[in-house]
Parts: structure tokens; sequence; C-alpha cells
DNA sequence: GCCACCGGTGGC
DNA sequence: GCCACCGGTGGC
């Protein structure tokens, strides 16, 4: 099998398209009377793809519940343009993909394989961090009947152990990965930890700023829509 | 006061 | 270099 077959796509919709903002909520809210609550259980990812493992061709996911089965099992069960037929019936692989309007404001980033479904009931919540900060994203996990937002392995058996109602629910039903930009300079480089200069006493000159760079059409064409031996299919990041 | 977002850092 | 963990804090 060819291993790039097995990336996962996560096509990230920015609000604002030309200065440095925070994501926005734009497409996954769920209907509620609360904003603030909206607000809360909404994800910052609002599109997802999948390469066909035949034909290269990214097929869109129509639910963020049928990607996560997807990806779940994508290394054992590589996704397929007939899997689509579920969704939608006229998909092979001779179908042209759907085109994006590349009106500047979408981002992507290679997903993991293999991180399992959420526990019934609880959500896998991706929320991006702005651009040039020290991380990409944050995964947090919310329970069933609480807003509770779980942020590490050890928050999530602190409130397995505290909640026993949650019976059969188990620790490798969690994963705390994160995709990775496709923007190279999103996350700001950490300095090297021992890199100030202390004989001086100065303090670190401050880096300049890195300039916003988006994805070139061209180049989000080929990421989405690559013909077959496409050279801009990138690599899994591990083999 | 709460919490979503962010940076720092230790371990690997 | 990557990742997991967690404390700080600004905005609400």
């Amino acid at each position: 099998m060819i291993s790039s077959l097995l990336i996962l796509t996560v096509l990230l919709k920015m609000e604002g398209s030309l200065s440095n903002v925070a994501p926005e909520i734009k497409s996954v809210t769920r209907p509620t009377s609360s904003p603030k609550a909206s607000k809360r259980l909404s994800d910052s990812i609002t599109n997802f793809t999948v390469q066909c493992a035949n034909c290269l061709k990214w097929r869109f996911i129509p639910t963020k519940e049928k990607y996560e089965q997807i990806r779940e099992t994508i290394v054992e069960q590589p996704f397929v343009c007939k899997m689509a037929h579920e969704w939608r019936p006229e998909i092979t692989c001779d179908v042209e993909p759907d085109l994006v309007k590349d009106d500047g404001s979408w981002r992507w980033a290679i997903d993991k394989p293999s991180i399992p479904k959420p526990p019934p009931g609880w959500q896998r919540i991706l929320r991006l961090r702005a651009e040039g900060g020290t991380k990409f994203s944050d995964v947090y996990y919310v329970p069933p009947s609480s807003g509770k937002w779980l942020r590490t392995t050890r928050e999530v058996e602190r409130y397995l152990s505290e909640h026993p109602e949650y019976i059969g629910v188990t620790m490798s039903q969690f994963s705390f990965r994160t995709p990775v930009p496709s923007e190279k300079n999103y996350v700001r480089k950490r300095l090297a930890r021992s890199s100030a200069s202390p004989d001086t006493g100065e303090a670190a000159m401050p880096v300049a700023a890195i300039p916003i760079s988006w994805i070139a059409p061209d180049q989000i064409e080929d990421l989405q829509f690559g013909e077959e031996g496409s050279s801009h299919v990138e690599a899994p990041a591990e083999s």
C-alpha cells in the first residue's frame, strides 16, 4: 500500500482573511439558547476531507462523526471513493472532486490516523490557536452532560475515577494527538533552551514577526485535488 | 469568578 | 524536535 494514502486532511476555515486573528466558529455550532454554550461546544474545524486510496482524490466527509469513524480505522481499512456512496451515491473514482472556492480563508492540516472515536456521548474538540503562537491546536474531551473540558490524559483519568457511572469507558478511547498545519510557519519556532546570552545580561532580541503565509491557490489545488503521482502530496508523519 | 486561550517546560 | 502537562491571565 502506498503510504500517502493514509493521510487525513482537515480543512480549516478561518474567519478573517488577512489578519492574525483567533479562529472563529463558523458552521458546526449546534442550536442552543446559550451563545456561551454554543461557543464552548464548537470546533474550530468546519470541513473534513480524506484521500481515496485508489484514485488519490480528496473527498469531503459530511460529518465529524463520520470523519472520526474513518480516521479510527483508516490504517486497516483505507478510505476509497466507494465509501462515499453512503452520503453521495454518485461519487466514484471517475468523478472529479468538488471544488472549493479559494477565497484565501482556508487552511489545511494533516491529521493523524488511528485516533479512536470518542466514547459515546463524549465530544473530542479540536481548537486552533492563533497564528504565530507556540502551538497549533489543542484537543479537549467534553463528557456527556458536563461542560467540563478535559485537557490531558491525567484529567480524563481523574474525571473517570470521580465519575464511576462511565462504565466501560477506558483510556484507550482517548487521544490528544493534534494535526500538523500545512503552513510551516503557522507555529512560531521555539527558542533553543540555552540560547539566551547570559554573559551580556541582555534580553534576547525579539524575533521578527513572521509574515502571514497563505498557501498559494495552486498549492491548495494540488493538495486537494492532486493528480495521481502529484509531487505535492505530502508524506505521512510516520512510516 | 470563570474559563478559553496561551506559553513554558520537562521528558523523551 | 515533539509532545504532554499545567499554570497564568485577559476577557467576559
